[in-house]
RNA sequence: GGGCUCUUAGCUCAGCUGGAUAGAGCACCUCCCUUCUAAGGAGGCGGUCGAAGGUUCGAAUCCUUCAGGGCUCACCA
């Protein structure tokens, strides 16, 4: 159960030394620790401690020991009121001085449950994206910038320094055969002749080599090799590898031919960023890094780590830790993807010294690969090596099955943000309450709604799990979705404008039910961020949200704000309206959701 | 076959260190817009938490076995 929890001596830290030394003067023994949970709504009280652990260290009835360390609460603890106990369990009322103190403390601040930067302490370096040049972004990769950027945000508000960093996919025969395919059939076509994205022209071209491909092996199984064979043969595959070869080789033409193109993509992909809205700190290209690592592999053969079989090619034992060996350095002295990524890894460190971790946002089909990587940095003796998270996370899995590129069966990145705005122009639209706007204004506010649907719509679920897309469905705007909560800020923000007087002080006021439950909610903000950090989980940010806004909406539709009985009243209510449209901004801050002023 | 992982309401998902009668949204049914934005609120319907054992005062949660789905076990990246 989630608990009370803010500032230095929480509520709950209170009751926990209160709680021994009730345990000791009552029963003369020492309790090692307490248990909370939050009071189940049906009950009376704010916090619950449990009784049942105890009773291995004292024997008795749990009700007659719940009753005892009651009474010597109410007694002795300030914050506590009163108590009452339903078997195994004392429900704890506490003072409503505690939750309007807290308040206070907290009503003004915009950077509530944000924690400052430790100077001095380790950065964070996490890598997000790492996408091919040879085509466009799509579904997936959405995911994963999205869990990378929100992550990133979400450690940062922690308090740790991060960096954020991608390595492009730059080099090899898949490029080579968008290249080629553009050489041959290219027209000699660019974004501005043809108004194409960068990327999508470049991808077009990858899925022109397919086709052009399987035409050549389809001719070559008629003319009677089999399909083994047809496929190692087809000219256009040839003159790839070829391509590939000189492109090693330096040979200029094909260098030129490959840094225009992947100019391109990087244009686009520039593009698409921005309007996810996320940014990198560095990019490592893997056309530099690729032949990062091997004098790593001289090192670790040097201390024992890895060993030369007898063909020169080097390993590393993982049986003692239940794995396979694994290859690090190919017979012919090459490197391989593995080779790759211990020199990537060392090699950034080096750049950014400060750093004391890593984290890799990738697909969990790489679950086993990061899994030797991190083994094989901790035996080759790196402190930071400790310290590395492979965030992992499902498939992104359309009704149709899983999307393969060279099908057909995307779904990509851009028109999946511009159909999504373009839904939530439509039902804009409709409700027309956008009428003081001007266009620009409003197609702004289009935007944020769109994203803000397809952003939460996937941050919500747990990262580890596949996630099922239906594009013809769509994303809901309504319930446990960004519009909702996007659209509480909004009405937070009418209020606001409405309340044209001072509510900055502080007043004493009798709290309702409703309102406490927001008080409490929002007393979780700092505690849920830092569960978030260590967890890498947005999910658990954007779930948290939704529970402050469910509960500030339930008070919101059942009382008046302007027709308090009270002043006093009417100025808490709109402070408490005020902090929680903070904490939805600053929440979904982390999950790079935008907030509307109008919607 | 080995390893990792997932399975909670018709659908999409929460459920944090084991705790009280397992929670939301969508869908379906009832109500609530002359009051600060109804993209909202109040309520109803709906679950033997994949199955079976075990540990525990107590299991959706931990352990074992099994079933089903996914990923992975390349001198590919």
């Amino acid at each position: 159960m989630r608990l009370i929890k803010h500032g230095a001596m929480t509520i709950q830290e209170t009751l926990t030394v209160k709680v021994k030394e009730a345990f000791k003067s009552i029963f003369n023994a020492v309790l090692p620790s307490v248990e909370f949970q939050a009071t189940r709504k049906e009950f009376e009280g704010d916090i619950t401690v449990v009784v049942f652990p105890m009773l291995r260290v004292v024997k008795g009835n749990p009700v007659q020991i719940g009753e005892a360390l009651g009474e010597y609460l109410v007694a002795n603890v300030e914050e506590v009121d009163a108590f009452n106990v339903v078997k195994g369990f004392l429900n704890i009322v506490v003072s409503e001085k505690y939750y309007l103190n807290f308040f206070n403390t907290v009503k003004a601040k915009t950077d509530y449950g944000f924690v400052e930067p430790t100077p001095g302490a380790d950065a964070v370096m996490i890598e997000y994206s790492s996408p091919n040049t040879n085509k466009p972004l799509h579904l997936g990769h959405v995911r994963n910038v999205l869990l990378g950027y929100s992550v990133a945000e979400i450690i940062k508000a922690s308090g740790k320094k991060v960096y954020k960093t991608q390595v492009i996919n730059d080099r090899g025969i898949h490029i080579c055969k968008s290249m080629l395919a553009w050489k041959k059939f290219g027209n000699d076509e660019t974004p501005i002749s043809t108004g194409l994205k960068g990327d999508k022209l470049v991808g077009n071209y990858y899925v022109k080599f397919d086709q052009e491909y399987k035409k050549e092996i389809k001719e070559l199984v008629a003319k009677g090799l089999t399909e083994e064979a047809a496929k190692n043969e087809a000219p256009l595959l040839v003159e790839a590898k070829e391509m590939l070869r000189k492109w090693e080789a330096g040979d200029r033409e094909v260098m030129q031919l490959w840094e225009t193109m992947n100019q391109w993509v990087y244009d686009g992909f520039e593009v698409t960023y921005k309007n996810i809205g996320v940014d990198f700190d560095s990019y490592y290209y893997e056309s530099n890094t690729y032949l990062l690592g091997k004098d790593n592999i001289v090192e670790g053969l040097e201390k024992g780590v890895f060993y030369k079989k007898e063909d020169g090619s080097v390993w590393c034992d993982l049986s003692d830790e239940g794995l396979d060996e694994k290859l690090v350095l190919r017979s012919d002295g090459t490197a391989v993807y593995m080779t790759q990524d211990i020199g990537t890894a060392i090699q950034r460190i080096k750049d950014k010294p400060d750093v004391g971790g890593m984290i890799y946002t990738v697909g969990n089909e790489q679950d086993y690969h990061f899994k030797v990587l991190f083994l094989i940095l901790k035996k080759l003796g790196y402190a930071w090596a400790e310290n590395l998270y492979h965030l992992s996370y499902g498939m992104v899995d359309l009704p149709s099955g899983k999307m393969k590129s060279r099908e057909g069966t995307v779904v990509d990145a851009d028109d999946l943000m511009e159909e999504m705005i373009v839904t939530s122009k439509e039902i804009s639209e409709e409700l027309g309450k956008l009428d003081g706007y001007n266009e620009a204004q409003k197609e702004e506010v289009y935007k944020t709604i769109g994203l803000g649907a397809l952003k939460y719509f996937i941050l919500k679920v747990d990262p580890k799990k596949r996630i099922l897309f239906d594009p013809a469905a769509s994303v809901d705007f309504q319930g446990n979705t960004g519009p909702f909560i996007q659209y509480t800020y909004a009405r937070i923000q009418a209020i606001l404008r409405k309340a044209d007087f001072d509510y900055s002080k502080d007043v004493t006021v009798s709290l309702h039910e409703k309102e406490k439950e927001v008080i409490k909610q929002l007393m979780l903000f700092p505690e849920t961020i830092q569960l978030a950090s260590v967890n890498h989980s947005p999910a658990l940010i954007a779930n948290y949200t939704y529970d402050l806004v469910k509960s500030y909406n339930s008070f919101f539709q059942n009382v008046s704000i302007f027709g308090a009985d009270t002043e006093e009243e009417k100025i808490f209510r709109v402070q408490l309206s005020n902090l929680v449209a903070n904490v939805i901004k600053s929440a979904f801050g982390l999950l790079g959701i935008n907030v509307p002023e109008r919607m």
